[in-house]
DNA sequence: AGGAAGACTGAAAACGTTTTCAGTTCCTTC
DNA sequence: GAAGGAACTGAAAACGTTTTCAGTCTTCCT
């Protein structure tokens, strides 16, 4: 029913080897090439990939695994290692675990099994222990987030450096009782924790933080419930978009100004974050470098596999908004006075 | 150096065809199954999905061809296919054509070339265009957009109704001038202004239409355009959520307060519209309901190729807030002052 | 006891390609 | 005018599976 490369050459009357040739630009001659395009033509032909791939041992396709396809961080970086791929004349197969590290071995198995040229990913925290214990043994670019130190390239945000600046921004401001909340299954929200932590600490400031599921739906109630209580923070510093969105409606719900009675920051530079009322001061990430730079390592990789071990750690920009305006003595005595 | 079934079955002291059967839970005895399974792990061998499905035929794999990889609408409609199918035993592979004829093409033609076992295809107007003349030789769904009629099974909005709903609801609010922002490569945009062109006409209002590229940077010029002239209507209503944050961004720049110089509506409720301030009055799309019924039609499809071709639509729900405030005689004459 | 039926197993033939290898032809070069 | 290349072509062997087909044992019936 399908036709095949046989059936080509026999309408061109030709061998099977030509039609192939023809396909893969071969040595062929003018005239049997133009028999030969005219039959797949006629026919209908369209290769069999699989075959292909068997046959040839190499697949052309790259696999890119991230955590959330919900978070506009990933479909940005997405985005462009589709585009770079697409240009290199490969493929992009894109699989979301949501943060389920269940889903991402099962991802990761499949990605082996489908013989991928080379793998961009994202680990969940048990994903990267995983790394550890027992490799890929294709390729890998770890992207945003980190795994087992010098088994894989990676590209990250200077994460540490990031969290310090909102931090120190927002004691620049006047806030003191600064809180912390970051994603629990990422390297990232703990590296933004440890960067939030050095911070405070040098500003002689007590932590407080929460871990939470880093989707907005999930940690809200976790969230709702550490502003509703007596000694929350002032401010409040989030290590994603996703949990910036949730942290502003629970602001709303519990009836918190802001900034003056709640300082907000947070990481990505979404469009809404500059929409809001009063803007959001957030770390902006340069997705769309870090999907480059994911493939340029990835493609180093492929082409040198033995050389060292490199990490692309690029900056964030801050975004200062009014989300985080300065902390003014009139503000300060009117929320002392009404929470008396 | 990659190990292979053969390998398994030497080690095991087997055929390959037995180790084929572990593999695919096929009769074999308690005894040999132990052995193989004890080869698997010894080897670390792991099946080669393009062999397998050259020889076996099916692909267990479903393509997903969106339009817009970084609008939430298709992030959450991918989601929610993803984890049926998932359930279901079976792989997607998710193509983002960036509205863009070519890619589409493209990624349409390596659909075919995958042999996928069915498609579910958001396509741009060209696209389905291309459709009609050749049809897709793979079991195909439609979603979000529709194709040449009776053709495929698709899943939609209602988007005449929710538009018409839209206009509806301003005019009841007192808005008269109301214009019309779509997205000018879908039927969904094009649908939509059908829907709002009727209402206006039921009205006797005088509609004014934009078509635009249905992404926010692409599309914001000729909006801040239009809105900076004399005539703009006092209420807008647009046709996804990334023209209406356009929308927004535009009005915040040009100094319009909302709603009192433009009220504004539009499609899909993502969590931010409900953030800024004055929230924005969406109609919300069912889109996880979508990705259910698209795979549901799919696997329909699957089952019984000859049965006939289904359409179903789903109808969005009018969410109210104050974007699309009451107009009030007050500020229209407030207005009216300032224009002169 | 003799067969029929069932349960398992292996040899070998696909699946649709690419690639190697060995020819052909035809031109160039001495 | 023969040898030596180019330049092209086809036969056949892979690639790693699954599946058919034909056994070989058991077991179960009559």
């Amino acid at each position: 029913m399908t036709v095949s490369i046989k059936d080509v050459a026999r309408a061109a009357g030709v061998s099977p080897a030509t039609v192939s040739r023809v396909l893969g630009n071969g040595p062929v001659s003018a005239a049997l090439r133009e028999q030969v395009e005219a039959a797949i033509r006629a026919t209908g032909y369209r290769p069999n990939l699989s075959a292909r791939r068997l046959r040839s041992q190499h697949s052309q396709t790259i696999g890119l695994v991230v955590a959330d396809i919900r978070n506009p961080f990933f479909t940005s970086v997405a985005r462009a290692v589709e585009t770079v791929a697409y240009d290199a004349g490969m493929r992009v197969i894109l699989c979301n675990t949501d943060e389920d590290p269940a889903r991402e071995a099962m991802y990761l198995r499949l990605m082996q099994e489908e013989r991928v040229t080379g793998l961009i990913f994202a680990p969940t925290r048990v994903g990267a222990d995983t790394l550890r214990r027992q490799p890929v043994d294709v390729p890998a670019v770890l992207i945003d987030r980190t795994g087992p130190a010098g088994l894989f390239d990676a590209v990250v945000l200077d994460n540490r450096g990031a969290a310090q600046a909102l931090v120190d921004h927002l004691v620049e401001r006047g806030y003191r009782r600064i809180g912390g909340l970051f994603g629990a299954t990422s390297s990232t929200g703990l590296e933004r924790q440890e960067g939030y932590l050095a911070a405070m600490a040098r500003h002689g400031l007590t932590p407080a933080v929460r871990f939470v599921p880093p989707q907005a739906e999930v940690s809200e109630p976790a969230v709702r419930d550490w502003l509703g209580q007596a000694d929350r923070p002032e401010a409040l510093v989030t290590s994603n978009s996703l949990l910036l969105a949730g942290a502003v409606r629970v602001a709303r719900g519990l009836g918190l100004r802001i900034p003056a009675d709640l300082a907000l920051a947070g990481f990505d530079n979404e469009p809404w974050t500059g929409l809001v009322d009063p803007g959001l001061t957030v770390i902006e990430q340069p997705t769309e470098e870090m999907g480059r730079q994911a493939m340029q390592l990835l493609f180093d990789r492929l082409h040198q596999p033995d050389a060292a071990v490199r990490t692309v750690v690029l900056s964030g920009r801050c975004v200062l908004r009014d989300s985080t305006a300065a902390r003014s003595a009139v503000t300060a005595s009117a929320v002392a006075a009404s929470a008396s």
